[in-house]
RNA sequence: CGGGGUGUAGCGCAGUUGGUAGCGCACCGCGUUUGGGACGCGGGGGUCCGCGGUUCAAGUCCGCGCACCCCGACCA
C-alpha cells in the first residue's frame, strides 16, 4: 500500500477525551478514530491490525468457524467419534469460541492462549472467576475491570471468586449490653466510625435491595436486607447464588420504610423476618428476607442501626439482638483482606483490561448428548472462551510504545514493513518503487515530504521494520534496515532485502 | 445515582466590560527545501451543542435540555 493511496492520516497532536496511551497513538497513527458516540472506528490500518490478530487467534486454536447461534454447536455431534471439535463465531471484534469434548479434562483453549500471548509478547494475569472459569487482563492503573491479587503467592481472582480470610476483629471482648446512643450525622460508616472513635470493623453495614426471582414459579419479589461487618463489601453474584438466581437492584426509600426500616440508621432488629428461604411468601409485605454474612461472627459488640433518625445501637451481637434468614458467605473482598490461598500476605484491589474470559460448562440441555463406545448416551461437554480483539490489540499496544509511537510486534502489524523514499532522484525513486513491487506486505511512503517527518510517521504507526531507500544509502551500497525495537542500523545490498525482511525478529 | 468539568473549522485550543469569528496543526495553490515533524507567499473551510429568554446587538449574560469527560458512588 502506497501511503498517499492509505485512507487516513496521522495526527501531530494528541487528541483530549481519551485517557489510555494505546487510544491516544492509535488515534494519532490513523490506526482508528473515536466517533461522536463515544465508541472507536477502525481506519484501514486498524481494520488490518485486527484482522491480522483474528487470524492468529484463529490459527492458534485450530477451530472451525461457523455462523448463527450457538444453540445449534451439538446438533451435528452424534457419536464420540465427532469429538472433540473446536467451534469459533467471527464478531466484528470479537471471537466467541466453543470446546466440544467428551471428557472435562480436554481444555484446548489455555494452552492456545498462551501460545497466541506469547506471539504478541504479551503478560495478562491469570484470574481465578469461580467454578473453574478465568479471565486473563492486563494490569492496567486505568483499566475498568477489578480483581483482586496476593502481593505474596500471586493468587488473582475476580472480587466474588477470591478466596480471602476475614481476620477477627474484637473477637476478644466481653459481650456487653446492648445500648442505643445517639449519633448524629452518622449516616455512613464512615462517619459512624469515626464519631464512635471506633473501628469500621467493629459496625455493621446495612445494603438493601429488591430482588426478582426471573420467570417461573416461587417467590416473585421480595426484599433482601444484608448485614456485613462494616468494612466489607457486598457481592451481588454470591447473593443471587443464595437465592437461586434472578435479579437485584438497590432498595428505594420507599421501599425502605414501606418494611419499616429508616433509610441511613436501618437495622435489621424489630423487622418482620423470613424465617427461612424455603417458607411460602405470606400475605403481610413487610417481610423482608435477612441475609447475613459469615463476618458477623467475626466480632463482638458491633454498632449498627436503631432505626431511628440519629441513633445507632452499640455492644449488638449475633443472634442475641437480631435475626437472619440465613448466614452465608456473602461478602466481597476490599483491599488488604489476607490472601485465602498462602495466608501470607494481602489482597489488592488491581485494575485492569480484560482480554479474554474461558468458561467451563455443562451443557443443560437433554438433546446435548453423543453415544460413548458402549452405545450409551453422554453428555456433551461444552465450554466457552471469549476473545476481545480491540482489548487485546490495546493491551499490546499499552505494553509495547514509546514516547514516539507504537511498536507492533510482527504478529499484529498491519504491514510487516514501512518502506520510506528520501529524495526525488530518479536513482531513488526507482530504487524505491522497485523494492516496493518485490516486497510483501509493505506500506509505502511514497509522499514528497521531507525525512523528518516520514521517520516520525514510521515510527508513530510502529510497523516492525523500517526500510530507507535514498542516495545516502544507495551511495553506502544499498538500503538502510532498522526495526523498530531496536536502534541498530544496517545498510543492506538491494537485492538481499528481501531475504533479510524473512529472517526471523532479532536475528 | 451524586459532584465537578467541557462543548467554537477535520484535530488541538484562544476568544477581555456583550460590539464584523481567531490561532496552531491538517488541507489547497506557487516557489525554496529533502537523513529526524523545514520555510516564504497566497487560499478554502464555521448550525460557536440545541431550544428559549434579556438586549439596538449574544460565542459571551439568564433559564431549560442534550452530549461527552473526570471524580465519587456498600449508603443506613
Amino acid at each position: 500500500m502506497r501511503l498517499t493511496q492509505l485512507y487516513g492520516k496521522t495526527l501531530r497532536e494528541t487528541p483530549s477525551d481519551v485517557q489510555l496511551v494505546s487510544h491516544q497513538l492509535m488515534i494519532r497513527a490513523a490506526v482508528m478514530r473515536s466517533t461522536a458516540a463515544g465508541t472507536f472506528a477502525y481506519l484501514p490500518l486498524g481494520a488490518r491490525a485486527l484482522h491480522r490478530a483474528r487470524q492468529l487467534v484463529c490459527s492458534a486454536m485450530d477451530g472451525q468457524e461457523f455462523i448463527g447461534q450457538d444453540g445449534i454447536l451439538s446438533n451435528e455431534i452424534n457419536s464420540y467419534r465427532d469429538l472433540p471439535k473446536v467451534l469459533y463465531q467471527n464478531d466484528q471484534t470479537r471471537i466467541n469460541l466453543y470446546s466440544l469434548a467428551a471428557d472435562s479434562a480436554h481444555q484446548p483453549f489455555e494452552s492456545s492462549l498462551a501460545r497466541i500471548l506469547k506471539e504478541c509478547d504479551l503478560n495478562l494475569t491469570t484470574i481465578d472467576d469461580g467454578d473453574n472459569a478465568k479471565a486473563f487482563a492486563l494490569p492496567h492503573a486505568k483499566g475498568s475491570y477489578n480483581f483482586v491479587r496476593c502481593d505474596s503467592c500471586g493468587y488473582a481472582a475476580t472480587k466474588d471468586a477470591a478466596k480471602f480470610v476475614i481476620e477477627d476483629c474484637g473477637c476478644e471482648e466481653e459481650i456487653l449490653k446492648l445500648e442505643k446512643v445517639g449519633t448524629p450525622n452518622c449516616n455512613t460508616i464512615a462517619s459512624l466510625a469515626e464519631f464512635l472513635d471506633i473501628g469500621k470493623c467493629q459496625t455493621l453495614k446495612a445494603v438493601m435491595y429488591v430482588y426478582q426471582k426471573s420467570e417461573g414459579s416461587g417467590r416473585p419479589f421480595g426484599f433482601v436486607f444484608v448485614v456485613v461487618r462494616g468494612d466489607l463489601e457486598v457481592s451481588e453474584r454470591k447473593i443471587l447464588n443464595v437465592l437461586g438466581g434472578g435479579t437485584l437492584r438497590p432498595a428505594t426509600e420507599n421501599e425502605i420504610k414501606a418494611v419499616g426500616a429508616v433509610p441511613g440508621y436501618a437495622s435489621p432488629r424489630e423487622l418482620n423476618v423470613i424465617s427461612n428461604l424455603q417458607s411460602p411468601r405470606e400475605a403481610s409485605n413487610n417481610q423482608v428476607i435477612v441475609l447475613a454474612d459469615s463476618s458477623i461472627h467475626t466480632g463482638r459488640n458491633f454498632a449498627a442501626g436503631a432505626n431511628e433518625h440519629g441513633y445507632h445501637f452499640i455492644n449488638v451481637n449475633y443472634p442475641r439482638d437480631f435475626k437472619a434468614t440465613l448466614v452465608a458467605d456473602i461478602a466481597s473482598p476490599i483491599d488488604g483482606l489476607r490472601c485465602g490461598v498462602c495466608h501470607n500476605s494481602y489482597l489488592r484491589v488491581v485494575n485492569g483490561i480484560k482480554v479474554a474470559g474461558y468458561a467451563p460448562r455443562r451443557t443443560a440441555k437433554a438433546a446435548s448428548t453423543y453415544l460413548d463406545a458402549q452405545g450409551k448416551p453422554q453428555e456433551i461437554i461444552v465450554s466457552s472462551c471469549e476473545i476481545d480483539l480491540e482489548s487485546l490489540l490495546v493491551s499490546i499496544i499499552e505494553t509495547h510504545h514509546d514516547d514516539r509511537g507504537i511498536i507492533f510486534p510482527e504478529s499484529v502489524a498491519p504491514y510487516d514493513v514501512h518502506l520510506i523514499r528520501l529524495g526525488k532522484t530518479e536513482e531513488a525513486r526507482t530504487a524505491a518503487e522497485a523494492l516496493y513491487e518485490k516486497l510483501p506486505n509493505v506500506l509505502y511512503d511514497d509522499r514528497d515530504e521531507s525525512a523528518g517527518v516520514k521517520f516520525a510517521d514510521a515510527d508513530l504507526i510502529g510497523l516492525p521494520i523500517r526500510i530507507t531507500v535514498s542516495d545516502k544509502s544507495l551511495k553506502a551500497g544499498g538500503a538502510e534496515v532498522k526495526r523498530r525495537n531496536s536502534e541498530a542500523k544496517e545498510i543492506v545490498p538491494l537485492e538481499k532485502i528481501l531475504p533479510k525482511v524473512l529472517e526471523p525478529s532479532g536475528g
